[in-house]
DNA sequence: TAACATGTTGCAACTGGTTTTCAACTAGCT
DNA sequence: AGCTAGTTGAAAACCAGTTGCAACATGTTA
């Protein structure tokens, strides 16, 4: 019977894995916690949750985790627009990249893929031969629903 | 006979007068410091430069002029990618908006404007209802000179 | 399957950029 | 010139993230 999984569970770490890197108790756990996660979670969170599951890890270990995971190309790293504070958010590297909308009044995150943002990307790397590895692009602004709503 | 500034001065100063805040001498100070800035500045090279004209103004006093700039659309902050630590850059707002490259070798960055990017954001607005107020695209790579260069 | 070498961890202390607090000051109005 | 609300400087606080180091665990080799 198979698990109703969004992602195939354990990609992370077969990808890490097959990179010849060590695969010790603390990064199984966090790297099941970014796997799994429904939203974007910033370090504190990951930490958070990843205690739940192994009591004794520490947030030096969650930072270095995601520093290796960034380097790797595993996940991409978002400010959304520093809504709250300068901490970072995580999510897996997507297939196909999308941009981020942040409504600076209700604070969702909206993700958005587009066919012209891919083209602007290949504009680019052509136009400017310039080798793209990671692009973050993030947009703040109201969002519909707090756009026709009169201010509190 | 004309001066030969490629933006106008006093520009910030005027903007500001004009939605009736105060124009205090540091204030002057630190606009004249982001108007004539030839690249992106962090807080400590615009208070570094603000001091060399009035050796007295604090550091708090240019983040929080730093902050009233922003509320007010007139210049945007950037992260440019954090290539090196967790600082962030100001540039007036331009006509036009563009994009960031910024270079993971050599740590150079680049500006691009595109039609793509106009029609990219006109998409979102409609499809999306999403009013934007603010637009940060960011990507990291390597620049035509870095990939064409053997690792050092 | 035991020993090993190297990479990894946890802890405590630290860093660097930014924000807060609060008393003294000043721009712009009258 | 006087008034008052907004602004400033100085010190301290803040907070996400980083570093140094001794103890430890992984994957490997004997």
């Amino acid at each position: 019977m198979p698990l109703p999984q969004t992602e195939q569970p354990g990609r992370l770490q077969a990808e890490l894995m097959s990179r010849g890197l060590r695969m010790t108790r603390q990064r199984r756990t966090i790297l099941s916690v970014v796997e799994t996660a429904k939203q974007h979670l910033d370090a504190s969170q990951i930490l958070r949750k990843a205690r739940k599951i192994d009591p004794h890890i520490d947030r030096v270990t969650v930072y270095r985790t995601l520093t290796l995971l960034k380097r790797h190309g595993l996940v991409d790293e978002l400010d959304l627009m520093h809504l709250e504070g300068e901490k970072h958010y995580y999510e897996r590297r997507p297939q196909r990249d999308h941009l981020h909308m942040a409504c600076l009044r209700c604070g969702k995150i909206m993700e958005f893929e587009s066919d012209l943002f891919d083209r602007l990307k290949g504009q680019i790397q052509r136009e400017c031969q310039f080798h793209i590895v990671v692009t973050r692009m993030e947009i703040g602004g109201y969002c519909s629903h707090c756009r026709s709503m009169p201010p509190a």
